[in-house]
DNA sequence: GTACAACATTCGTATATTCGAATGTACTCG
DNA sequence: CGAGTACATTCGAATATACGAATGTTGTAC
């Protein structure tokens, strides 16, 4: 079973995603690329710890950096990464809202189950 | 900014997908459901161990368990969830592809940079 | 009822992640 | 050269995750 090397790096990606300021800096990057500063002002995320996460994506190739004299422009690398998260979004989503039925059927159990 | 509650979500939702043996769960069954049993043999991951991943998959929506007998049956819940991984997986060999090009250049250093 | 199979949960420990504080580096301007 | 801005890295402590061992639960058969 060698899928193991396939299944690491799989889920290798996934941790890179697996974060919350990391998917805020993604769902920011997406409209372009921006300077660290730019993203800091948006995101509210403090400088140092931005530059931790920025390190991290970088590392796994989520984003590239571009730098052009003091200030450096992050992008996302590929646009799959954009269409991943969208997809994601939309099982979020639908999750919730099958979460949310069966909310309300557990308060409004008419018919025995 | 209330993205804040989006990207949490978004983020915990990566978080399950985040992890080699439960990306090794979602490949097995992405051929169709399978019982606790058959996912053992299959991934060679130990008993406890399975159900406290697919105890989290289940706890985040990500799969679904029908119990016939003694048997549990599980199923990836979205088929949504099965689009994301195999992005995921065009990704990943996209950048690995991306690395490899870049370590060739470096190795042949003809043009200058 | 007992015995057994299939699966789940709890607990403790090892390991990994996250983040702030401090410090370091790269670049520009004068 | 020094000073200032933009960004990166290192370190340490708090927190979260993963996993094995032991124990529980659920269902079937007898």
């Amino acid at each position: 079973m060698d899928d193991m090397r396939f299944y690491c790096l799989h889920s290798e990606l996934c941790k890179t995603l697996a974060n919350e300021k990391r998917q805020m800096i993604l769902g920011t990057l997406r409209d372009g690329e921006m300077t660290v500063s730019q993203l800091r002002e948006k995101t509210r995320i403090p400088q140092a710890n931005l530059s931790q996460h920025l390190s991290l994506l970088r590392g796994r190739g989520v984003v590239s950096a571009r730098r052009d004299g003091t200030h450096v422009f992050y992008s996302i690398a590929n646009p799959k990464i954009i269409q991943a998260f969208d997809l994601i979004t939309e099982v979020m989503l639908e999750s919730l809202e099958q979460q949310k039925g069966l909310a309300d059927r557990a308060l409004a159990p008419d018919a025995a189950e």
